[in-house]
DNA sequence: CATGAATGAGCCTTCATTCAT
DNA sequence: TATGAATGAAGGCTCATTCAT
């Protein structure tokens, strides 16, 4: 495309080549995150996802090896933009405003891009078995980390009595980042029809006061 | 069929005809089980499953139209499975230890046959765009009826002064299944290493007491 | 079928089984004629034409060592009738009548048992490369035959001056021949509205006197 | 494509490239006329039809939706190139002339491309019934057209006295027709050891001063 | 370097044939 | 002997990947 005009300052052609390979890259990328949410990934075609980028085919796999690579390094991409959207909550010194800092960072977040990394994420298991086999990093590790964080979180909270110690800090993160999840799953099952944000609060209130009367 | 003819040994196609349809239809829901949890959806192949099956490829066809209704038929066996699996427990007269019993069950379930149709019923949404249509009832039914099963017994434990009743019964199940399915998703990563229904009273304390301390 | 009562002189199995092989050749070749009439060969399935004999598959193979062989006997059968049908028409004296009576004994047959084996057996040219191989004699024979036939009707009636003697008999044979056949094939394609028997007059006239004007 | 670049020799992908579409579908439809021409539709598969043609098996898929497909555009094709055949016999001013020079152009372009298509055309009704459903305008249409064609020509021949009026315009041409088929079909019969255009002549006579001495 | 037509391995499905009952 | 469920070879078609331009 644009063949003609090669001294045009503005084509779109230029302005990819600018950014070199990032830009076909994020193209290819967006394209697949629209496409597999849309799709899934066995009905997603390399050709589909070409025409949805805007690109050829060949193209495709001058910036990815496989149609597997591409999914695999959507996860990543993923992965990297939820911590990056976590960052900000992680500063906040008090555990407990922090714990739900963090919530409401990732509802941001999910509520922004859609669901679809939460699922993708937190469903390495599932997608596993699909997307034949993970570098290094698997999309599982999103999981892990998280629940790491969470820890963190929670051991300070402890240790600033903000929450029980006579729990395994591992069972408080796991269980809490299920309740997150429903809570999630919730609002996909309901169409995404209201604010996720807004739940945050009752979460966190209903986790550290226990579903027991006081 | 089924002739009384009391000197044939135990030959497999003998004991196979004796019970006719269900037991093809068994082996053959046996073998997706076990090869679709090793391998997902997408690269199992019709020629893999009548191998695991241990019947030719045209007698799956005999039992089901397609691969897809092979995988429908295994979700539905799955739900039908689970539910039967809970029942007893949703005679326990006590909200609370009805709740306990439920969890144990469903966890002693999932230690029993695989960690598959938890996920599997769980997760109709992401399966849904790959297994394109289940008929009437969906795979995603299966979550929303155990869901309102857990809100009964929360209504109950409600009336019963067992549970806070400032939060909707609707929170509460849905933030308990969470954290179920997070203990679940937990061993399971943990490679089933430990016993899961021991887990079951801890999980049932934190959640009603909460993580902060009394 | 019948299956108890083993006694009873007149239930259908019996008297099958009277015939003995006939009644049972006889039930699969008028089955083959329907279905393949109505789906052609390639379309028709063993299992449909047992359905449509009221025998199982594996009665077919008993009588006929495959599909292929059903019809080849099924375009065996077709010419053994037709020149059974023919053969009346073949004692009259006078040549020229009977050519006509030749015509209106073909014509009475096909209309009473469907226009199938005409084509059928003129075009074993077509059939001939799908069904495989014919054995001695092929559908192919049928047209020469009758060929042959009509070569000794116009002999005789070249002999007694009723046809030209400048014009090979073979060509006026092949002549007569496809000019029937046109009549046939237009009769078909009129969705058989109308009586075939009539046209017989007609076309012994024109192809007699010709079609200039005299 | 198609770009001008004169060092380049004659591979066969580049003489391809030049004529696009075209060349393929033409490669294509010439193997399929080969291929079916020796073994029939059922038995001729897609793969032998790629080697034929001397493409993959994807290529075929590139230019023809099925396999069915091929062989209605191969049919519509042969229409085509009959009806070019003999259109400048149409031209001819002299009706009895023009329905000679017909023939010859008939047969002419019979000798030169296979009897294939006549019979083909002709059988459209065998042909229906296992080449499912032709679109708009179905083989059968070839004869009806080829008719209609004739009769004008006898129109304009009893008009002009060269013929009876007596008789039905369809009825002449519908037996003109078959007796023009039964000469080509013992032209193949024959194994085509002949010369079929030198028939016409006593083909036409035969048909003006009928059988029947004068 | 982008392009996209060509490639062909591989899969789901069908159906003629077999054989235990 | 008739039965019909089981068999598995084979075919139509798809689509990830390559490569000449």
């Amino acid at each position: 495309m644009a063949r003609r005009n090669a001294r045009s300052g503005a084509s779109p052609r230029r302005s990819i080549q600018l950014y070199a390979r990032t830009a076909y890259v994020d193209a290819i990328l967006g394209a697949a995150e629209r496409l597999f949410s849309r799709t899934g990934y066995a009905e997603a075609k390399m050709a589909d996802l070409a025409r949805e980028a805007g690109v050829a085919v060949g193209t495709l796999y001058k910036h990815f090896r496989s149609k597997e690579e591409v999914f695999v390094s959507l996860a990543a991409r993923g992965r990297e933009e939820i911590f990056q959207a976590l960052a900000p909550a992680l500063g906040v010194a008090d555990p407990v405003l922090r714990l739900r800092a963090l919530l409401v960072a990732f509802f941001g977040y999910v509520e922004e891009r859609g669901a679809l990394f939460v699922i993708y994420a937190e469903l390495g298991l599932v997608l596993e078995s699909q997307v034949r086999s993970f570098g290094g990093e698997g999309a599982e590790q999103t999981y892990d980390k998280f629940l790491a964080v969470l820890e963190g979180v929670f051991r300070d909270a402890a240790a600033a009595g903000a929450v029980r110690s006579d729990v395994p800090v591992r069972l408080l993160a796991a269980t809490f980042a299920g309740a997150m999840n429903a809570t999630l799953f919730a609002w996909t099952r309901a169409h995404r029809e209201y604010c996720l944000v807004d739940r945050a609060d009752a979460l966190v209130e209903l986790f550290l006061e226990g579903a027991a009367p006081r």
